[in-house]
DNA sequence: GAGCTATACTTGATTACGCAAGCAATCATA
DNA sequence: TATGATTGCTTGCGTAATCAAGTATAGCTC
């Protein structure tokens, strides 16, 4: 079965435009806030959660970790005091990550930087209807069965 | 400076399609060719390469990874023989990864399935003139300064 | 030529992830 | 209420990538 036309002229635009991208944005993120792309998309995650807590495993769903990846990466934000750990009353199982004060603050300072970042390499690209057009066609692809949560 | 509205939700909906699309695509490869999705990367440029052969450092360029990067990625390919070391005779810095015979085969099994795959998860998604805006919005978006090919 | 600087490549150390395996708590069923 | 299955989490180990540093060649300028 041959790709349609058009497929994979997308596809390889779509990695080579993560990589860069990605690659960027990190080494920005990094260099101000010394934060790693992922160490912000769970502080974002936390920080528009209720209570902003959220179960580990839920939070690695969300962002498309796997368990231990989630584990090692709060190991690091734990030891910075930008999230903290607690326990769940009714299930002893589970542990919430929970962003502490200093958290709260880290993640507004770096939003508001890597936000105007994402703004100038990506979002500035299009035209507002084509920003629309970009994630819906985006939506339409399919996330890891074990995520669920895609808010913004 | 506030991110546009879109800009986020797009943002964030590229980022998870990359992170669940590329492992479902290097599992699948993984498991019916031995090949991670880099692997399969560079030999795709190869094949399409003039001669089937490029200068390393422009293979790492084209395919956004770092020299030191392209030098152990081809060395798996190398000890699987499914690429050569050649030398330049005009200049001596210069090695060329060459696609051996078994290479070229190799590369035409994997393309198959893993086009299949591609169109299965990606392209399927779009109707023809929705992947060519697609790769047009996506083409708009800065590659990183050291690469160039983006041929497909 | 002699000496700089830039380029191509490799190597050692480090990092960030995934997978597999394990433990502990919970749930479900008999 | 005992037992087996599932769930949440952590840990050990392997891998793929990075950066920094080192080697060798090329080319430029005096």
């Amino acid at each position: 079965m041959p790709v349609r036309p058009g497929t994979e002229t997308a596809w390889l635009r779509f990695l080579r435009a993560h990589a860069a991208l990605t690659r960027e944005l990190s080494s920005r993120l990094e260099a101000v806030h010394e934060l790693t792309l992922s160490d912000f998309d769970v502080l974002i995650q936390l920080y528009y959660a209720e209570g902003r807590r959220m179960r580990r495993i839920d939070l690695a769903r969300s962002v498309l970790l796997t368990a231990s990846g989630i584990t090692r990466l709060l190991d690091g934000l734990e030891s910075c005091g930008l999230v903290a750990k607690e326990r769940c009353a009714s299930d002893a199982r589970v542990t919430y990550a929970v962003l502490t004060k200093a958290g709260v603050k880290k993640c507004e300072e770096a939003r508001e930087s890597h936000n105007a970042d994402i703004e100038e390499l990506f979002g500035s690209r299009f035209a507002p209807e084509e920003r629309e057009q970009l994630a819906e066609l985006l939506g339409r692809l399919p996330l890891s069965h074990t995520a669920e949560a895609c808010s913004a």
